[in-house]
DNA sequence: GTCTATACACAGATAGAC
DNA sequence: GTCTATCTGTGTATAGAC
């Protein structure tokens, strides 16, 4: 689905590139004209593009669970054992929200700058992908291979804050890829960085 | 230090009531004639208690870095085995955080909306907080505590990680008090989800 | 589909009386 | 220390020509 630069339509790099003002100045403190000098256009021709501001935070909040969603569906559906389908689930996710940054960071830091309809519509649509995340982590339980002790709820909570606040300091061109972080956290989800005796 | 509603300055108000602005709606998404409305103040007799909006920002960071590293150094000053040391420190960051959820998520997420060298400065004195738990992780390491096989460096950023995420959805009429929580967490970084055999 | 021009609300901040 | 009044910049968004 990668697009060479040259042939992106101005939708996408309208989306791409509020998605990195909104990730970097946040929603409130990018201005739409910031917004069209980026593109190359007078901030009126923004408006031929997009109904409002808010319609863009919402178009890319929707657009990034819906990758999400996409991303889950495809691991789910390649099966396996239910701790190694969570491992890949994680990795997968992890890929997603690194690999695409932008709109991942906005996504989760600014639901809270939606109209309250659309934040519900969000929020229950994330809600969606962190219940499938759920339901395989109850079944690692039940198949033995993860601790029972703590409610499966609780157990993805304790694994997306693992994954999600990488958003505020991974870096492309850091130590790190997005592979090796992802083994790196899981690894301690999984085990835990107490020696095992 | 915890002073009666009533007798709390208007300086203490003024701090306590733009951490929940900024926080809930963002520090760009924040205006000043809000926070006067909460005080009961016109928008001008503001400026008489700080100097700028950002100003305002900035103090906040600042004096909650400043309390993280008071509570991290009581933490220390008990001193014990560097394990135990390091599930104290957890155990006290996470209530710090989440009993002053406004303030911490305000730091956290509105570093971005500060000017460059404000920025600089406040994420050095964060550093330096991290930097003490890290040397904690090292000592835990040394003393055969921890695993060896991750660099103390990025185990205390999966740590933190596990931490800091909860700033987003925790809340203190939830199911969880600030301890348990931390109890969790904990549990998670240090023993992991899979079974032990 | 992009432009110039502009409407209009609201932002942060200040002046100066009391 | 708080007020009324106001300055000035900038914000989102629209009108209408090309």
């Amino acid at each position: 689905m990668t697009v060479p630069q040259e042939q992106a339509t101005i939708a996408d790099r309208l989306l791409a590139n509020a998605a990195e003002l909104f990730r970097t100045k946040g929603y409130a403190g990018t201005s739409t004209r910031e917004l069209s000098a980026l593109l190359g256009l007078q901030n009126a021709s923004l408006y031929h593009h997009m109904g409002s501001k808010e319609d863009l935070l919402y178009q890319l909040c929707m657009s990034t669970l819906d990758d999400v969603s996409a991303a889950f569906n495809a691991v789910m559906a390649e099966g396996g054992e239910p701790l190694d389908l969570l491992h890949r689930l994680a990795a997968r996710y992890i890929d997603e929200a690194l690999l695409n940054r932008d709109k991942h960071a906005t996504m989760l830091v600014e639901i809270r700058s939606l109209s309250e309809q659309r934040r519900a519509e969000v929020v229950n649509r994330r809600d969606l992908n962190v219940g499938k995340v759920e339901q395989v982590v109850a079944a690692a339980q039940s198949a033995g291979a993860i601790r029972n002790d703590v409610a499966p709820k609780h157990l993805t909570l304790a694994l997306f804050n693992l994954l999600n606040w990488t958003i505020f300091w991974f870096s492309p061109d850091g130590e790190f890829s997005t592979g090796e972080l992802g083994e790196l956290l899981w690894s301690i989800f999984a085990t835990g960085a107490v020696r095992r005796g």
